[in-house]
Formats: structure tokens, C-alpha cells, sequence
DNA sequence: AATGAATGAGGTTTCATTCAT
DNA sequence: TATGAATGAAACCTCATTCAT
């Protein structure tokens, strides 16, 4: 496909901030469809790919039309950056929930290796990650804003735990290993059981950074 | 137009087991196209993406139109098997070259090693060897074809340096951690540079090699 | 992409029975944009045979776009077999309602004869059986398909009138006869002209139908 | 496919009037390879229909490649209309030979019946008839040439002992009720068994032409 | 907000034909 | 004479997107 060019952003529609207002009845539908449609999306992008997969799978899926698609997002590509940041903040809420329960770094340090270690269960995460990355990658007009988003996500989880003792590369590494566990675990599970992915990634999370067992 | 009957009529032309004999001009000629639309498929599948990338192109860049590629290649899916199995095969023959002019157990120890961490630098078969993971993972038709080349291919390098002190899920794990990094580095080179991948990708090897380092 | 799951995944659209229900001006237009594809086609396929016709031609023709057909037909085989059967029924209507207004068999057998020879007339349909008997012909695959929907359709018209004295290969002589002398006559006109088809094709029947005329 | 606006008559190489000069051997192998490829074309196009079959199929099965083709015929309409041609003929000079060797009157129109009912039997021509009539139809540009060549043909057919008794009009309906029942026969040949369409030949020939019994 | 008909660009594939050998 | 690689013009079909309702 290549960075297709421009095309015009569309007169999107819809972009309300999903107030956590609840609104009264037309709007409690509306985002239970929007939510319908990014919960289908999740799934369809995971098993197809973003490219191969079809808006009126996605729609289809919630039990609506293309059209309704349509009246949530200005195209495509928006689905996949709501998806991306959606999801992403999620988890960066999730593991600071759960660090901030903690009060030992030596707590803190075991419930970030839990976490982690965790994450290969988490197949669909793992596959949309690769297509994030896959499509940024090849939509070098995208990286900017692709760049940001992560910078920004990464300093919201500024973790002290974690941070002293572990370098950005190392971090990066620790994405990259769980990344390619997933995918070769889900490519040939007999090769690499989910134990096996699981033993290992912990094995190298202590490799990795330093102080956490010993 | 008729019924297709079932095992295929249309009896691609090119299956010649390219035969080491020159041959004759056309031959020759014949050979060089292919080999030609091989190259330029391997750049542009890894650049642009399996689905996504065209044949047009393909061809083009060899300096031809897509009938020359479809003289060589019942289809687009044909031509990536055909490029998996040839890279598969070429790095394998590499290695075993490598392993078999080494006559220490450490030796070849150290040359599996070397080999390992040089494959960062490998950027367009970490990208094919990832379209080909998707492509099986998203294809289960494929699965069983694409599972027996694979064993194909492993059984093909059976190395007793190695065999003894690693077992699958950990060369399964190498893999996988290689396509990660290569991925991540590919993605965002800031973050983790070649040096960096290089110097974990080592690191990694000797955790999960017993005996390298010692 | 995925791999087709073998029943087919792409649920086609229209399917709607075709509701006597007006409908609203959406369902209006839809039927009416389907009616004038199929008016198209039974007229481009009738000139051009279904292997040669176009559907860009078809769809141009009712002032559409390739897309519109593929709104309302699958493919362009699905084309086919829906005007095979929407015109077949439409003649054995029409049949059924001449042969139900005679009182007498003497009467009802003259109704036959006259409908029979005025379809030397209705050079369109003529062409479009012999295409459809063709393709038949030549897609084994089909014609269990088609054998069916001809059983159903001859089923559908049981005529007393005929059937105490004309056995089935009469009948099947009888419209042989016809699609023959309808291609003959339009291939060359000058040779056999429609009077001369017509008077023929009526003592043929006197021939083959006993009790027609004496 | 419509008449393809001229594309211009290219450089034919091959148009010996295939003289009955045995030659030598180069002479005798070419004849031989041209034959072989008008049979297979003969076989090929009643098989698939003229527009569907494909020149590489009727030249594989001759043992040889496109090439040996196009050395002997310039383009597949001219390999159509020698087929044409030379089958036609034959047919002529067959039915020619039966003739005069009969004696009465009588004699040649029962001859003359048996030959015109035996003719279910040759399904091949019955279709390769079938495609010419509605190749010209579709091709009015061919229209002229065709017509001169059927004209041609007829007139060396003039056949007094029918001539006299069988006008113009009754000929082309015996030709198009034959035509009509191969293609019925072959339809559906458990609806009209070849007995029964051979019944029904005899039985319009005799209606068609008067004095054939009694 | 949602429907779904329609558009139109683009993709894969087929095949008659050409041409260097 | 014959080969077969290559061309290039279609053909069918898909799908993101638009728009009247």
C-alpha cells in the first residue's frame, strides 16, 4: 500500500471525549456502540492483521453496518490509533494500580516481574503491538505521531523501581523478548509451550534487571 | 473458462528444478529473471509487507511487467514460499559451513554465537521471517505446509554443539527473542540502538546456552 | 484476507426476498436498480454470450458502476442463474394463465401450439437458453445445480392437456427444434425468414403432438 | 469480447496451400504437426467453446508449445475458420461420395435420410456448428466472409435429388433441428436418449421432405 | 446514530500475441 | 519449424469511503 497520500482528514463526526458523564439514553447507547466497535476491532485486527481485516467485519461483529463504524470514527486508521492509546493507557494504569500498592522496592520490583511475566497470556495485546509497530514502520508519515504517543505513555509509567536499575534498552529489550515469546508461541505452541514462554521470560526479566532476585 | 477440475489444470509453467546446467541463452536469461524478481520480492515483501505489497511493483523493479512474474510463479502466495524456502535454506547451509570448519566444541560454541548475534544486522529476513509467522498464523490452511518445511529445515541442521546443552523451547526462544529486537530496533533505533541489540542479543545467548562463557 | 472458511464468509448482500413490500424509498431503489441490472444483462448477455459479456458493460448500461452489481449479485454466475430462473418462471407463468383461461383440451392444445410458435419471436430468451445449456455443458460442477432447478421449473408447469399425449423426449424435441430454428434464423435470415420459421415450427407440432389438429 | 476493432492481420507465416506433394521429410512433419493441431483445436474448441478454450491447451495436446501455433496459423480466428472449412468440406465431399454412388432416386434420398440422422452422432461438429453460427452472430464484421464461405459450400452441394423436392427454408430447418437436438441431447441426455433424438430425426425428415417413404 | 446502496481505485490473475533464440 | 519468456490489455472481484435516507 505505501503512505497513502494525504486524503483528506473527513468531516468526522464523532469525537466526544467519552465523558465519564453518563449521560441519559442516547448517549449511554452511543458509547456502548463505540465501545462495541473498538472491543470488536481489537478482536478482528488481532486475527487478521489491520490491513486484511475488513471494516464490515469489525461492524458486523457489534451487530451494526459500515455505517455505524462510520458515525464513531473518521476512517480506519483512527480506529487503530484510538485502539493503540486506549489500550496502552490501560495497562500503564494497570501496573501503576498495582505498584502503588506496594511499599517495598522489593515488592515492587517482584509485582513488575509478575506483571510482565503475565503478559504472555495476553495474546491479542501482544498481536496489535506488532501491528502498531509493523505499520509504523512502514507509514514513516505516521512515525511522528506514533513516536509521541509512546514518549508520552512511557513518562506517565516513570517507574523508580524499575528505572534505577534498569536502562531504556534493557526496557526495550524486555518488550521486544515478550513480543517475540507471543508471537513464536502462537505460531508453533508445541514448539514453545505457554510454561515454557512463561519460565523463560522470567528467567531473562531477572537476567535483565539486575537486583531482583538475588 | 471450465470447471477447474480440482488438482488444477493450469500447470504453471516453471518447475524446472533449475538445474545447475547453464544451458543456453535462454536459459540463462530465464534464470536471471527469476532470480531477479526473487531479489526485488524478497526487498519489497520485507519493506512493504506481504499483503500489502503489490506484484505490479514487484516486477517493475526487476525492469518488467507483472506477466514475466506470473511466467515464473503460479501466484503471489507461491512466490513466498518459494523465498522462505531459499533464505530458509541459504542460511542454514551458511551455518553448517561455518560450524563445520571448526573443530572444537567451544569453537563451534563460539562460531553459533557469533552467528546468532550477527543476524541484528539482518534486518529484511527478520522482517520476512515475521510475514511468514503472521501469514501461517492468519492462513491455518497453510499451517501444515508451512510446519513441514520448518521441520524440514531444522532437521537439516542438526548440531550436536548445540543439541546437547540446549534444548527446543530455548532455540525456540532465540528465535523469538532475535524477532523481537530486530522489530524493536527497526521501530524506534533511538530507543534501542544496533550496538545495544547486539550487545543483549550476546548477553541473552550466553543465559540461555550453558557453557558458552564459562 | 483470512482462509475462507469453505462455507463462505463474505455473506453476500441482497438476499432481501425480494418482500412485495414496497418499502421505503431505500428498498424502492434498490429494487429497481436490481431490476434494471437484470434487464441489462438479460440483453448484454443475450448479445455477447455470458463467457464474453462484461460486467462493466451491464452495469454501465444501467447507468452504474461495477460496484452497484456487486451490491446486488455475488458474482457474475449468481447473475446468470437468477435470470435463468426469474425469466424461466416468468414464461411458465404466463403459460399457466393462458392454458388456465381455455375450458376445453381441444382449446387448451391450440394455446399451446400458438404459444409455442410465437417464441420464435422472443429471439432473446433463445439466446440465453442456449448460453445457459452451454455453460451447463461445459461446468459439470453446475450442473447438478441447474438439473435441478430445470426438474422444478418443468415440475411447475404440468400440463394435462400435453401430457396424456406428448412423452417427455417430444418435449424436449419440440423446444430443440425451436432453439435450433431461433439461431438459424437469426445467423441467417435471409435463408429461413421468421414466416418460414414460424410455419415450420407450427407443423412440427402438428407432427409431434398427435390430436393437434385432425 | 466484441468485435476487436481489426488489430491488423499479422505477418502469417504459414499459408502453403497444404498441396498434396508428399515432400520431403521437413515438408511431411509439418503437414503432420498442422494436422495434429487442427484435430486438437477441433476437439479443444467443441469441448470449451471457441471464446474459453485457450491456444496453449490445444497446442500441449498436440505435444508442442504455443509457438508451433502461431508458426502454422496467425492468429485463433484463422485457425477457426480453417477448421471451418475443412471440416465442412469433408462433410460435403462425404455425403458427395454417397450420392453417386446410388443409382435411383429413391435410393439417394435414403441415403441422404440415414446420412442426415447418423449426423447425431457427431457431437463435434454439432458444437463446433454451433459455436460458428454464434461466433458470426457476435461478430457482425465477419459476417460477409462467413456468409460467402456458406455459400460457397452449399453450392457445391447442389443435390438435385432433394433440390427438387426440399426448398431452401426446409433444408436450413432440418440443419437447425438437428443442431437443436445434439445440443439437447448432450444437455441432458437422460431427458432425449440418442435412440430417441434418432427417431425423431427420421421421423421430421420425412414430414420435411416429401416422398422420402412413401 | 445508523443504514446500506453506490462509487471507484486498486489488486490478482488470465491469455492472445510477439520475439529473441 | 518450434520454444517459451515476456508483454499488456482486459477481466473479475474487494473494500474503504461517501451519501441519501
Amino acid at each position: 500500500m505505501r503512505d497513502t497520500p494525504p486524503a483528506g482528514r473527513r468531516s468526522a463526526t464523532a469525537r466526544r471525549p467519552a465523558a465519564a458523564s453518563p449521560g441519559n439514553k442516547h448517549q449511554q447507547r452511543t458509547a456502548a456502540t463505540r465501545r462495541a466497535l473498538l472491543q470488536s476491532a481489537r478482536r478482528i485486527i488481532a486475527r487478521d492483521g489491520f490491513e486484511a481485516c475488513r471494516i464490515e467485519d469489525i461492524a458486523a461483529s457489534t451487530g451494526h453496518t459500515r455505517g455505524a463504524f462510520y458515525a464513531h470514527f473518521p476512517n480506519k486508521e483512527d480506529l487503530f490509533f484510538a485502539i493503540f492509546e486506549q489500550e496502552a493507557r490501560r495497562r500503564v494504569e494497570k501496573i501503576r494500580t498495582v505498584l502503588e500498592s506496594r511499599t517495598t522496592s522489593q515488592d515492587r520490583l517482584a509485582a513488575l516481574r509478575e506483571f510482565y511475566v503475565d503478559r504472555i497470556s495476553d495474546r491479542q495485546w501482544a498481536m496489535l503491538l506488532l501491528e502498531f509497530k509493523l505499520f509504523a514502520l512502514r507509514h514513516p508519515r505516521l512515525r511522528p505521531k506514533l513516536a509521541a504517543t509512546h514518549r508520552r505513555l512511557r513518562a506517565s509509567l516513570r517507574l523508580e523501581s524499575v528505572d534505577q536499575t534498569c536502562d531504556e534498552p534493557k526496557k526495550a529489550a524486555l518488550e521486544a523478548i515478550l513480543s517475540g515469546l507471543s508471537l513464536e508461541h502462537a505460531y508453533d505452541p508445541v514448539r514453545i509451550s505457554r510454561q515454557q514462554a512463561t519460565a523463560i521470560l522470567g528467567s531473562l526479566f531477572d537476567t535483565l534487571v539486575p537486583g531482583t532476585c538475588a
